[in-house]
DNA sequence: ACCCTCACG
DNA sequence: GACGTACGTGAGGGTG
């Protein structure tokens, strides 16, 4: 019989080694998870090595040990354990007993004695010892061997012989004479690896050596002399204790099979996807526990219907998703319509098929008919994927969706906004490990994509009733995860009522002047026809202005410009700041900008905003996205309407083509100073609170603290730098950036940093705090508790860290401005609403709002937006600039 | 599909 | 000593 190996790990020494060696890893909620990975990895590749039967995992449990007792200094000067580590402690011990290793932790004692009590009396068996602390050397003999994984080294005896130049029994002599400065046991002074290799060789071992102490000359003879006291002492504390009493032997350290349904949710919640898709792959059970089978039914017949309506009618609480032949939310067509009343259950009632030889379905109008008064009753809520977009649908056909409780995407982005994309197949494999059929799936991608309408029903109907299903499912398991007060406040008190708020301000749209923006595009052309020749004249070749490529080889190959940035990918940069630069000594580059800036504004407005007017409404209608930003803001699509020029002259006259209609202005309302003074209220800085208050020019107020200069003395240049360092601050930016934006030294720039934070101390604090916090903590949040997680913030990797620490500063002022703007938007269209005003919301850019208003209403409307900003901006206070004008850029 | 650039707050 | 250096977005054009 091959005889048997006791394998035991130093579970102690590979967690710390696991930590400090890998990179920082998190998972989407921000948990450390390096260590966790670390360390069994080791243990997977261990069980994948050797054929193990016979194992341990030992750690050494809390408290002191008789070490503490025999010397109270024992590991004195160790530092505590580094939070991020203790947080996987717990983890870690929970997966190796999942993978089937026996864990020890004995209290008195520390691992190794353990260790080396099991090694000991593993009489008969080989012991093979896993670890990286050469204190184990001890231990060898023709039994016992020690293995360092990370350095691959085995150390039998020989082995020791060779490495130390001494044998393993004398090897507690060797480090007693050492010492061992981490765990504070002092050795003899000067006494290094070769002093004590050399005097165990003469004098064979420590009794012997400290017999002779007499005879060993010179300082380190002294330093021996002065170290007879301890030296006993020492090598007690450095003797591995092999007596201790444990509940089992080693014969009872059977390796037990492995749990790999929890490992599958461990994997799962630590986001070790690789291990959990080869865990799923070996036992392909895993994970779906048993599934109850998907009913999804097709409704063809009325008597279907019928059946199924009655059960809708009384439902308290139901998922729809809406099937349509396009992604326009004012043209598409509804095609079908799906509902799930219970998890696995659901139906899809299709409507306007149109193939070849699709079966006979209900009529449309009737269908809808039936079903409006349940989508329309506010009692029965409704659950749904982007419920927006199958609102909007549903309005094309004069139903009122009402009772929109709970939209999945957003139940996933208040939860956290950065843990996935928020689309319901990237829900659905993150929270339900279900792989959902995507809509390619079934209508095929690129040129030939089918429209719904086009798809089979034996295909369209499973996809479409499985989006109602999941969507369901989903906010079973997310509804239960938002149960923290202010995450739910976020969720139902903001962004569930926002939908139709929303939803409305989509379907107003904003009016445009087609024809001016035409004849401006017609002016650009011909101007950037005229630049054109200029820059190849200038350029003595022809290219194409618009390539950064073909740019970039006219400039810094052929004409020789110095480069002075590069792009992520180490190319020669041609961005604005360069060419601005590279213009003060050539004439090229300033050419270059003007082509750039007006190409921009011809190609990106002019052209494209004159054909996204809706033939329906002769107006342009967005897309507000609302679960895209990680800050809380809203994002606009289709065509970005967040975005529209306003810095130059040239980009106000796209501006000015959006309108009013006759009998109507446009009011357009924006928070001044909004993140600077969020971030006096939060920093609670009291000059910055002051001059706030006193409604002083705060760009000139900084800039005559930080200069030192009276208020009337302040330039238009200290103004300007003192507004630079105001942003800057805001967005975490140091000294590097701000010379690079004000064109000063780096050191300069320190200066007036330096400057900044010693007449605004408190900011200083706050910002400090809040990188503090959000170290600790994971995540920071906005003054009304919108939350966002930064699982970089403890990366070991600087720039990561830097960055995460650069958002954690940044989210709170940005979010809460996004809060303030979505509390407004409530408010002012609740009062639209109640009060049947003749006002509609039209836009909104992160500060602003815009309304269409009656002419007649005007100053009732700007008194009441002007109070309700403020009031949804409380506690801080904030005033609102407010115009009005035929244009929205007369009405800034 | 990705990069670069640039429009906005 | 090297590396990078200011947050959050969306869109258009070029390139492979």
């Amino acid at each position: 019989m091959q005889q048997q190996t006791l394998i035991l790990i130093d579970g102690s020494s590979y967690l710390y080694r696991a930590f400090h060696a890998l990179p920082s890893l998190n998972n989407s909620q921000g948990m450390p998870t390096g260590a966790i990975y670390g360390i069994i990895s080791m243990l997977k590749n261990l069980l994948r090595d050797y054929s193990v039967t016979h194992a341990a995992v030992v750690f050494d449990a809390k408290g002191k040990t008789f070490r503490n007792d025999l010397y109270s200094d024992y590991k004195a000067n160790r530092p505590p354990m580094p939070a991020e580590l203790v947080e996987q402690i717990e983890p870690v011990h929970q997966i190796i007993a999942a993978l089937g290793f026996p864990i020890l932790m004995e209290t008195g004692v520390e691992a190794d004695d353990v260790i080396g009590t099991l090694a000991t009396q593993a009489k008969g068996m080989k012991s093979l010892i896993f670890t990286s602390d050469k204190d184990f050397t001890q231990l060898v003999n023709a039994n016992i061997s020690l293995i360092d994984t990370m350095k691959n080294i085995t150390l039998d005896e020989n082995g020791v012989i060779k490495k130390f130049g001494i044998p393993p029994n004398l090897i507690i002599d060797y480090l007693s004479l050492i010492g061992d400065s981490v765990d504070n046991i002092p050795g003899v002074k000067k006494v290094g690896p070769k002093t004590a290799v050399k005097w165990l060789q003469q004098y064979h071992n420590l009794d012997s050596i400290i017999e002779n102490a007499e005879q060993i000359k010179g300082k380190v003879g002294e330093n021996l002399r002065d170290a007879l006291i301890h030296l006993p002492l020492t090598r007690k504390l450095l003797t591995i204790k092999c007596d201790v009493k444990l509940e089992k032997s080693p014969a009872q350290l059977t390796l037990n099979s492995p749990n790999n349904e929890k490992l599958y949710q461990f994997y799962t919640e630590l986001e070790f996807k690789q291990w959990r898709t080869e865990l799923s792959k070996a036992h392909p059970n895993l994970g779906q526990k048993e599934k109850p089978v998907r009913q999804y039914e097709i409704i063809l017949t009325e008597t279907a219907f019928n059946k199924y309506l009655h059960q809708l009618k009384t439902a308290e609480l139901f998922a729809f998703d809406t099937e349509t032949d396009g992604l326009n939310y004012l043209e598409a067509q509804l095609v079908g319509i799906s509902f799930a009343i219970q998890a696995e259950k659901a139906v899809y009632i299709p409507l306007l098929h149109d193939y070849l030889g699709v079966p006979k379905q209900l009529n449309l109008d009737k269908v809808l008919e039936s079903l409006k008064p349940i989508l329309e009753n506010p009692n029965q809520l409704k659950v749904g994927q982007n419920l927006k977009f199958d609102a909007h649908i549903l309005a094309n056909y004069g139903i009122q969706v009402q009772g929109m409780a709970f939209d999945t995407m957003l139940e996933s982005y208040v939860y956290n906004s950065i843990a996935t994309r928020h689309d319901l197949d990237s829900l659905a494999l993150k929270y339900l490990q279900v792989k959902t059929i995507s809509f390619t799936d079934v209508a095929g991608k690129g040129k030939k994509q089918l429209t719904f309408n086009q798809i089979n029903l034996e295909q369209a109907a499973p996809y479409a009733a499985e989006d109602a299903d999941v969507s369901l499912q989903l906010h079973q398991k997310l509804w239960p995860q938002l149960q923290t007060t202010k995450c739910r406040e976020i969720f139902t008190e903001l962004e569930m009522p926002l939908v139709p708020v929303l939803m409305r301000m989509e379907r107003n749209g904003v009016k445009v002047d087609a024809l001016q923006l035409n004849q401006h595009s017609k002016q650009l052309a011909q101007r950037l026809r005229i630049l054109e020749q200029e820059i190849y004249t200038f350029a003595g070749c022809e290219f194409n202005v618009n390539s950064p490529k073909q740019l970039q080889d006219v400039l810094f190959n052929q004409l020789k410009l110095p480069v002075l940035k590069k792009t992520p990918k180490k190319e020669a940069s041609t961005a604005v700041d360069v060419l601005e630069e590279l213009a003060l000594s050539y004439p090229l580059p300033k050419l270059i900008l003007e082509y750039r800036s007006l190409s921009k504004l011809k190609s990106t407005y002019s052209d494209a905003l004159p054909q996204q007017i809706s033939p329906k409404t002769g107006r342009i209608h967005t897309s507000y996205q609302q679960a895209i930003t990680a800050t809380g803001r809203l994002s606009s699509t289709n065509p970005n309407l967040q975005n529209i020029p306003i810095r130059t002259a040239e980009g106000r006259k796209i501006r000015q083509a959006f309108i009013a209609p006759a009998g109507y202005r446009l009011l357009a309302a924006d928070y001044s100073q909004i993140e600077l003074r969020i971030m006096a209220y939060l920093s609670q800085d009291k000059k910055l609170i002051s001059a706030f208050i006193l409604g002083e020019d705060i760009h000139k107020t900084v800039a005559s603290e930080v200069f030192a200069t009276p208020l009337d003395e302040v330039t238009s240049e200290q103004r300007r730098d003192a507004k630079a360092v105001n942003f800057g601050l805001m967005y975490g930016m140091q000294a590097f950036g701000l010379s690079k934006q004000l064109g000063i030294k780096p050191s300069k720039a320190q200066d007036y940093i330096d400057s900044y934070f010693s007449r605004y101390p408190e900011v200083k604090n706050y910002l400090a705090q809040t990188r503090e916090l959000a170290k600790k903590q994971g995540y920071v949040e906005t003054l009304f508790g919108r939350r966002l997680y930064i699982p970089e913030i403890n990366s070991r990797n600087y720039q990561k860290r830097q960055h995460s620490e650069r958002t954690a500063i940044n989210m709170p002022l940005q979010g809460s401005c996004a809060d303030m703007l979505k509390r407004a938007l409530l408010k002012i269209d609740a009062w639209i609403q109640k009060k049947s005003v003749p006002a509609k919301i039209i836009l909104q850019v992160h500060d602003e709002l815009v309304l269409e208003v009656a002419e007649s209403q005007l100053d009732q409307v700007q008194k009441f937006v002007s109070e309700i900003m403020q009031e949804a901006a409380l506690p801080v206070e904030v005033p609102v600039n407010i115009g009005i004008g035929d244009n929205w850029e007369q009405a800034h």
